[in-house]
RNA sequence: GGAGGAUUAGCUCAGCGGGAGAGCGCUUGCCUUACAAGCAAGAUGUCACAAGUUCAAUCCUUGUAUCCUCCACCA
């Protein structure tokens, strides 16, 4: 056979494109025919920017498992897609115009959506290269837009279908309003930050003008839209004066004072102005009592012309120090102190988030949500880990009602038309051209798009063609397994469960792999703003995709965020090359070799036992990946591969390839090729591109890597007896290693040494593989003594449990420092055995411990009294050498 | 205010009721029929602190400290 040759760098630039390409234009992504199925839906990401870390990782783990199932043959899907992120994407197209001095107002609405629908392409188009280039197998084929023409029709479908069943409805409420970006957003887009602020103490003054009483506010601004002030009913302070009338300051409008039970006695004056159109407490308060609600902001923050005229058109904060201005010159401010607390901003823009009376549509969530809850209960949908379960169980049981319309441009239109002539409102699945009820022609449609997550809520239904009864739904929904990460818990995971059982009846999916969070090495979360983001693209140009696919793998344990930084992809990176490194070794002694059928009966014991570390790496990868361990599985392939097969295996064969029979070298190759080819397919999931790429040279190859049989455990080779008397062996040589380092011997140097053992299988495989044996430890000879009775003077000796073995170094040797570390060792290993004879002489001990555990500890015992006995007469020996 | 994490080698982190682990880094020696991105041999830890449960605690319980998330509220 002939040579086949590697390059001698390892450069994944050089396959990783090419290998990509081929399995694409094999069609290897797509689901095979078969029985059952494994489907994941893509967590889609927003087409605002291009892929960070959390991606790359989020998508590596979702392809190890896609890869690892598709290889146990099980027809397997995994749909790509992208969203098109309402808020986000509006504003970077918001942004865009800015700098052309414009607003989207000024170019309108359709020509404003043309740009937007430019910058979708734009990021879809990186967006996609970089999962190829990662090496996602997703089905491209397959893939969605939460805003193409079906995922459109599913959102539709679900919002008619939703209205038709009260679950969705239209109001007037307060809700979180963001003023910057013109639009409402849900309860949970509002993130609370600690903010620096001023509370002001105001005197609003008696109708009847008998005097004052004082509230506290953070906002005075907002005190045009007061409509009363509240005290506790239970106060006594204030008891005699509910009811009384209040002018309030710089208006000559008259307030009540009225009681409430929310209202706090203890903070400040006790006494609170009631703000309903400003203030979600205060609008609780204010449907209690029947009272108006003022709004006093204009969509874009300004104050509006219900405050006097001085005010109006000014920005809030604005308007804040001048209404603050005026108190304290009327002689209404009574004082003013510093009082952080913490103020909504918007997740998208953070900018500040104003409290806002205005027309919404909602969805009610009880019903929904305790259908999810219910799945959880039975078990149809696990966390890994676990832990998450209780967010979701709160975030359930606390659940209210979603405001879902936005006033944006770019999203779903709501798809309801009122008429201009007889206010009729009609929610319908198709356009409709007229009024059906009088069947004018003057109709619009709102003018409001559906918040982002309203389409992918439907994701792992609506990308497989719901609502229509497509074969793909039928054969891959549900899907089997969601990796996501858990900032998105509420924002989606838990909507895809309600909206998966409201419209399917069944769970969306039966795992979920909640992944870790990619951070800096200090801990501080990857973003934008902070610039310390490691861009997957930099990662894979430097170390290439499998480097970045298997480094992540690695780190990623379950339930804890991650913190890495460019140099940690070293470790795949090593990995990889160490990979293709043996590999080249192991081709290029093909050379003038054939292959050959390899019967059981040719096999050694080392062979034996090298198959049998496969064969339990497999078994644990089998049961990590099972449970989404996937640290755990890298680990378990990493070191099956670097440290049992390369330093153990191939090592312990250089010596039979130099100094053996035809016969034997070509079985050894061929051996290697096979172990070779089962590696290839063992290592798949987690080192793709490479794996591929070699085991298309192999020349015992049948097709491609990605859909070979992925390696089970296999009862025939199992081998445990082998691998015991192997372990030996590798103590043995570790051991006379050590002793040449310690005692300071040249590599090159050979010595002779004895091996004393009963261990009759020990002895069989020194006896069998001698020469290589040897060979590892730099020995020029190896005497074996069964019986005890070789000349073991003048000798470096080495104790062991199951054999005593001395080295033959002449004079080589410092005796006085290894009479010392023998020494040191003797204390130590006493040290052990005090605390072992102290739990043997416990009778609590021996009376409740488990019986293994006092076996333990009797053969710990037997063990430290001969290592210590055996120390010593080698401390004799070495005292012999002088 | 409520909840959940974290605290283990110099760094990043696994692990686990019965003699402390990995990768990187460090020390020493090696260009050995692949790999110096390598090979071999090493050193390094009151497993945060305190109390409890237990025959036995790094692991279970409680408390303390520090750090980090999330949720709720804040006139």
């Amino acid at each position: 056979m002939k040579k086949i040759e590697l390059e001698k760098n390892y450069s994944p630039k050089d396959f990783e494109d090419r290998i990509y390409k081929m399995w694409m234009d094999k069609k290897e992504f797509s689901p095979k025919e078969g029985e059952g199925h494994f489907s994941i839906v893509m967590p889609p990401p927003n087409v605002t920017g291009i892929l960070h870390m959390g991606h790359a990782l989020n998508n590596t783990l979702q392809d190890v498992i896609i890869r690892h199932q598709r290889m146990k043959g099980i027809p397997t899907l995994w749909v790509p897609g992208t969203d098109h992120a309402g808020i986000a994407t509006q504003n970077v197209v918001e942004r865009q115009l800015k700098k052309e001095g414009l607003r989207r107002q000024d170019i309108g609405r359709e020509k404003f959506l043309e740009r937007t629908w430019a910058v979708k392409e734009k990021h879809h188009d990186i967006i996609k290269k970089q999962l190829e280039v990662m090496g996602c197998s997703c089905d491209w084929d397959r893939e969605r837009f939460t805003m193409d023409e079906g995922l459109s029709k599913a959102v539709r479908e679900a919002f008619v279908s939703l209205y038709e069943k009260d679950l969705v409805y239209r109001g007037k409420y307060l809700v979180n309003y963001c003023p910057k970006c013109g639009t409402a957003l849900a309860d949970d887009e509002v993130e609370y930050e600690d903010t620096p602020g001023t509370l002001f103490d105001v005197n609003y003054p008696f109708a009847d003008g008998s005097g004052n009483i004082t509230v506290a506010t953070t906002r005075p601004e907002t005190m045009f839209g007061d409509v009363a002030v509240a005290v506790h009913p239970d106060d006594e302070r204030y008891k005699s004066i509910v009811g009384k009338m209040l002018r309030l300051p710089l208006t000559d409008r008259l307030i009540p004072i009225i009681a409430d039970s929310f209202v706090d006695m203890e903070f400040g004056t006790g006494m609170v102005k009631i703000t309903p159109a400003h203030d979600p407490n205060d609008w609780e308060a204010g449907r209690r009592h029947n009272l108006e609600a003022i709004n006093i902001l204009n969509p874009d923050g300004t104050l509006n012309d219900k405050v006097p005229e001085k005010y109006r058109n000014i920005p809030a904060e604005e308007a804040r120090k001048m209404v603050a201005e005026d108190l304290k010159k009327e002689g209404y401010l009574v004082k003013t102190t510093d009082h952080p607390h913490s103020v909504g901003h918007c997740y998208r823009c953070h900018g500040i988030v104003e409290p806002y009376l205005s027309e919404q549509w909602f969805v009610r969530m009880r019903s929904l949500a305790d259908m999810a809850l219910e799945a959880l209960k039975k078990d149809e949908i696990v966390f890994y880990p676990k832990k998450w379960e209780n967010t979701y169980i709160h975030w359930m049981e606390n659940i209210r009602d979603w405001c879902i319309s936005r006033q944006l441009w770019w999203g779903h239109r709501i798809p309801v038309w009122y008429c201009d002539d007889c206010g009729e409102m009609s929610v319908s699945r198709e356009d409709i051209k007229e009024c059906p009820k009088c069947h004018s022609k003057h109709i619009h449609q709102d003018t409001d798009v559906l918040d982002t997550w309203f389409s992918s809520w439907l994701w792992p239904f609506s990308t497989l063609g719901w609502p229509e009864k497509s074969e793909d739904l039928k054969r891959f929904f549900p899907t089997s397994t969601l990796v996501s990460g858990y900032d998105i818990i509420f924002f989606w995971i838990s909507r895809m469960i309600m909206a998966s059982e409201e419209f399917m009846h069944s769970v969306p999916f039966k795992d979920i792999v909640i992944t870790s969070l990619v951070r800096d090495t200090q801990g501080r979360k990857m973003s934008k703003s902070l610039g310390n983001g490691i861009d997957p693209i930099d990662v894979i140009d430097r170390y290439g995709a499998d480097a970045m696919r298997f480094t992540l793998c690695f780190l990623a344990a379950q339930g804890q965020d991650v913190q890495i930084d460019m140099d940690s992809f070293k470790l795949g990176s090593k990995f990889a090359n160490k990979i293709w490194n043996a590999t080249r070794f192991l081709l290029m002694n093909l050379e003038g070799r054939k292959l050959v059928d390899v019967k059981k009966s040719d096999l050694s014991l080392i062979d034996r036992w090298i198959y049998h570390r496969f064969n339990e790496t497999a078994k644990s990868v089998e049961s990590q990946m099972a449970s989404y361990k996937f640290n755990e599985a890298s680990q378990s392939v990493y070191s099956f591969f670097w440290n049992d097969f390369c330093d153990w295996y191939v090592e312990s064969a250089k010596e039979k390839m130099l100094s053996g029979s035809d016969r034997e070298k070509d079985l050894q190759v061929s051996i290697f090729m096979d172990l070779l080819e089962k590696s290839m397919r063992l290592m798949h999931p987690f080192v793709s591109f490479l794996t591929e790429e070699i085991y298309q040279k192999l020349p015992n190859h049948k097709g491609d890597v990605i859909v070979s049989e992925y390696p089970m455990w296999d009862k025939e080779l199992e081998s445990s007896e082998d691998e015991r008397v192997f372990s030996l062996m590798q103590s043995f040589v570790r051991d006379i290693r050590g002793a040449r380092a310690s005692i300071g011997i040249a590599p090159e140097k050979k010595l002779k040494a004895v091996i004393s053992t009963k261990d009759k299988d020990l002895v069989r495989l020194l006896r069998e593989e001698d020469g290589f044996i040897r060979s590892l430890m730099g020995l020029e000879e190896l005497l074996i003594d069964e019986n005890g009775d070789l000349d073991t003077s003048k000798t470096f000796p080495i104790h062991n449990l199951s054999y005593e073995a001395y080295l033959f170094i002449g004079d080589a040797i410092n005796v006085d420092s290894e009479v010392k570390k023998l020494q040191d060792e003797i204390k130590k290993t006493e040290a052990l055995l005090a605390q072992t004879d102290k739990k043997l002489s416990n009778k609590a001990f021996m009376e409740n411990a488990k019986r293994e555990a006092i076996d333990k500890e009797l053969h710990k015992k037997d063990e430290f009294e001969s290592k210590i006995k055996a120390e010593k007469e080698h401390i004799e020996l070495l005292e012999k050498l002088r």
